[in-house]
DNA sequence: GCCCAGGCCAAGC
DNA sequence: GCTTGGCATGGG
């Protein structure tokens, strides 16, 4: 397919490395001053510039303006107003306050349903960088290759070879045992097989994530969230129940009690408040 | 060799 | 209903 550049939006206030590196996703890469990464078929670039970022789309031709800007303004949460929103978060406590404006360049990315569910199930019980190899390699062996038409290059443009996401079809027909050979996912192969069956058997719904194999309580509240399906959604991971801890809740920190604190005190911003914790507490010191 | 990583599943109370 | 052990893999 051919692929031109056409699309261009400005993000006031946005921040590349909080916003690509905070454990949302993980197909974005840094090179150069620019960030890159294939969403939804689309190469995006991003680029910091004074009062906060510029993207660049590379789309199918195929694909309309009208298209291209719905996607993105949905994919950069743009139609949520993060000045309000940081205020309210701020106003309720010192330590909202203090994680706010620690992460004051995130924005939450509502992504795609298929990688977002395949992705958390490779999350479970593993580390960031080990995950984001385990997608590449997953992308790079079963996902369409994006050609890019003619000379699309330059000074920033970022070099190598890009990848789709796989299609569900894609993963769902392979055996548990090469999957472990190309992606070393180990044990989450058959999840990540069966889910990718199940999600064709239920046209894409990811309304109840927990029904499909792999996906607990955590993980599922993951995909509520990037996924922008419910951004009242809460993870408790060891960070959030660390930090929960630490501020409010002393030693009644289990999962259950954390999630529920989470829930109730942030009310419909409980997702966003998660995410400036998570990043507050796991990069601090 | 140990412990940990954005946990889940199945088995046993 | 809640608690426990097992689990593939790689990095520190």
């Amino acid at each position: 397919m051919a692929m031109k550049s056409e699309f261009f939006l400005k993000m006031p206030g946005f921040r590349c490395d909080q916003t690509f590196d905070c454990g949302q996703a993980f197909r974005w890469r840094q090179q150069g001053g620019v960030w890159h990464c294939v969403a939804s078929g689309k190469i995006l670039l991003v680029r910091e510039v004074s009062g906060g970022a510029e993207v660049t789309v590379f789309h199918d031709s195929s694909e309309s303006r009208e298209t291209i800007e719905l996607f993105l303004n949905n994919y950069f949460d743009m139609g949520t107003d993060y000045e309000s929103l940081m205020a309210e978060l701020a106003s309720k406590d010192r330590y909202m306050a203090e994680a706010v404006k620690y992460g004051s360049g995130i924005r939450l990315l509502r992504q795609d349903p298929f990688e977002t569910l395949i992705s958390f199930i490779i999350s479970a019980n593993n580390n960031i960088p080990r995950i984001k190899k385990i997608i590449e390699n997953l992308c790079r062996k079963y996902g369409a290759e994006i050609s890019l038409a003619g000379n699309i290059s330059g000074p920033d443009f970022p070099e190598g070879s890009f990848y789709a996401f796989p299609e569900p079809g894609a993963l769902a027909s392979i055996s548990e045992a090469e999957l472990s050979d190309v992606t070393h996912a180990g044990y989450r192969c058959a999840y990540i097989i069966n889910s990718a069956s199940q999600f064709i058997s239920r046209h894409g719904d990811i309304s109840v994530p927990e029904q499909y194999m792999g996906v607990g309580p955590k993980v599922a509240s993951c995909i509520s969230l990037f996924t922008g399906t419910d951004m009242k959604s809460f993870p408790v991971d060891v960070w959030v129940r660390r930090v929960i801890g630490e501020l409010y809740l002393g030693e009644n920190n289990s999962k259950k009690a954390v999630a529920e604190f989470g829930e109730k005190y942030f009310g419909n911003l409980a997702g966003y408040a998660q995410q400036y914790l998570f990043y507050w507490r796991r990069n601090e010191e």
